[in-house]
DNA sequence: AAGTTGGTCAACCGCAGGTGC
DNA sequence: CGCACCTGCGGTTGACCAACT
């Protein structure tokens, strides 16, 4: 016997919600807040619809500080980073995209950055000058073997060159948009952003005493300082 | 103008993990 | 400890729209 659905799929409605079904959602949980329980607030706000599926309208359209579209150019390169370092992990990764959720970051990615990615390897694999890689120092971050020409990126010596014991495992190809086990033991929220300040992602700093970052407190957003850029590509 | 193709994104599905009894 | 319930997550689908033929 399988799994009991969530909910009687024959009195609910499905598909695309109506204005109508938005305010009701959106007056209820401002009113009431979400009283931790999905499954009962449909009926309580009077929808016809399934918990869960008025949990993903909240969460992912009718939350006041939820940002749509114009992905700004650091917010592409915090995802790609993460996706080549934790993966799929989009709750993680969207976690660190304030007003992002991880629907949408998932959305951004597989029609848009995923390509734009392909695109990089495959520039990369058929332009001979773009496959150096760090020979100089095991710890220095580096674009050089992701982006062929006029990065907008720090020297290598301007960025984090501090020798924790992670960063002993370099090797080589220290970027870490290109180094696909590198970082593969940062799995928490903390050890993105250590894995995020590790790549020079912080202007203001990142204590890993802490744990945390080090800013005004509220949902940071980290100031790239040397990272390559999309529209650098040919 | 009509049909086709491809891109986008909201929404659904099923599973895994957490929690309380 | 085992079970049931609930939430959260990632993968996938399908409707809609614009560009193209």
């Amino acid at each position: 016997m399988g799994r009991a659905p969530c909910c009687d799929r024959a009195n609910v409605k499905r598909g695309p919600w109506s204005p109508d079904e938005d305010m009701l959602l959106r007056n209820y949980i401002q009113k009431h807040g979400t009283g931790g329980n999905w499954i009962s607030l449909p009926s309580k706000a009077g929808l016809r619809r399934c918990g869960k599926s008025c949990r993903l309208r909240w969460l992912n359209y009718l939350r006041p500080d939820i940002k749509h579209g114009g992905y700004t150019e650091e917010e592409d390169t915090i995802i790609c980073t993460l996706y080549k370092n934790i993966g799929s992990r989009w709750s993680v990764i969207a976690s660190h995209l304030p007003g992002r959720t991880d629907n949408d970051v998932k959305n951004y990615w597989n029609t848009k950055l995923k390509k734009k990615m392909m695109a990089i390897d495959n520039y990369q694999s058929t332009s001979p000058s773009t496959t150096t890689t760090t020979t100089t120092t095991t710890t220095t971050k580096t674009t050089e073997s992701l982006v062929p020409y006029n990065l907008t990126t720090q020297t290598s010596s301007e960025v984090s060159t501090d020798s924790s014991s992670s960063a002993e495992q370099h090797t080589e190809n220290t970027n870490g948009l290109n180094n696909g086990n590198y970082w593969s033991g940062y799995n928490g929220d903390g050890e993105v952003e250590a894995m995020l300040f590790e790549l020079g992602f912080f202007s203001d700093g990142y204590d890993q005493t802490q744990d945390q970052v080090m800013g005004d407190g509220g949902p940071w957003l980290p100031t790239l300082t040397n990272l390559w850029t999309f529209s650098d590509l040919p």
